[in-house]
DNA sequence: ACTATAATTTGACATAGGTCAAATGCATTG
DNA sequence: CAATGCATTTGACCTATGTCAAATTATAGT
């Protein structure tokens, strides 16, 4: 999924708005396991996942990875509290595999919120569907055996679901390595 | 919090642009209990609380309720899913006390997002909100105990906590009323 | 191919919180 | 001010999942 696809599957810009649009971005490679935000630190730019995949996590009271969320090919990884607002971040941001990204800077894409009415729609519209995700994954997560809570890791990543450490798919699930290792077979 | 003051702490809006937009909102009062959207449903409104309470919730396969969200005096309460994509809501959505709301259909909010581009950044900065709380549950209710879970709910919900039956906020944080209830003392 | 290192699996045991049922408390209505 | 119906609390017992430790398997570097 190429970001120029993406773009125009949600909103109809037009080709020299498309072009204006990209200009904003560049695009990077990223080596596997590299960490783009680091935790308490002001995450500076977006990213668009070309190629690869990547998570957030952030450490629990006992130092404790605890994977937040899983970025796939096709999809927007930030830290979006840290980005949107400028805070320090409350996640790592990092790459599972060498990957490619298209990345903004939050000067950059606040200054095409400002020219395109239709990017602001756009913001709208990638906001609300990441909304309806966390939904989603509160909802799996909360009432749900642990079995379950992997039917659904497997329905929302299935691209993602077999190329991880099982450690992080655990955390992400709220259940222990051992647990996920005992479901899995 | 009215609904006036609510909008101008977020976009800078003229007293004209205000009044355009409030005259698309309609004030209603909601007696106690009244469902406004039922699961299944297409949710029409998007309510914003001036007064009162309301929540969020589903059945589950045994025909529990399970309490998704509380919306407080200052917020905007909706199915948002089913609102923004008008498909149909998997959450009911109830009101626990009289309540007067302001609301705004479908039509006409997209009438003001298309008008007002500082429309749609408001619509954008609303959702973000709403993320990061949905975010901020996951991480209470993930990886904490009970009591952990109740002190959570202490914090984001301090004007609603002691003012609604104990079964919705144990459900709201995925536990029994039972252990709730030995909790709270 | 051979180590060294990391990831996963397996086992034995512990416990937080669930389930079910009964008892108590509280509020609303005639 | 009973009487009825909900909501909350309490008790006894159960189970899914956690914890800790060891064994096994996979991965990567030389």
């Amino acid at each position: 999924m190429s970001i120029t696809n993406f773009l125009s599957t949600l909103v109809a810009f037009t080709p020299e708005e498309l072009k204006d649009i990209l200009s904003h971005f560049s695009k990077e490679s990223i080596v596997k396991n590299q960490t783009l935000v680091h935790q308490g630190d002001v995450c500076k730019f977006l990213y668009f996942v070309e190629q690869g995949m990547g998570r957030s996590y952030y450490l629990n009271e006992h130092g404790k990875e605890i994977t937040q969320w899983f970025f796939g090919v096709g999809k927007f990884m930030t830290s979006a509290d840290s980005f949107f607002q400028q805070t320090p971040s409350l996640y790592y941001l990092e790459v599972l595999e060498n990957t490619v990204v298209y990345s903004i800077s939050k000067e950059n894409i606040d200054l095409l919120f400002a020219k395109y009415h239709k990017m602001e729609k756009l913001g709208r519209l990638v906001t609300i569907e990441m909304l309806t995700k966390m939904t989603n994954k509160i909802n799996a997560i909360q009432f749900q055996t642990a079995r379950e809570r992997y039917d659904y890791m497997l329905s929302e990543f299935p691209d993602i679901a077999y190329q991880v450490p099982l450690g992080h798919i655990a955390s992400y699930l709220g259940m222990t390595q051992e647990t996920l290792s005992r479901i899995r077979k």
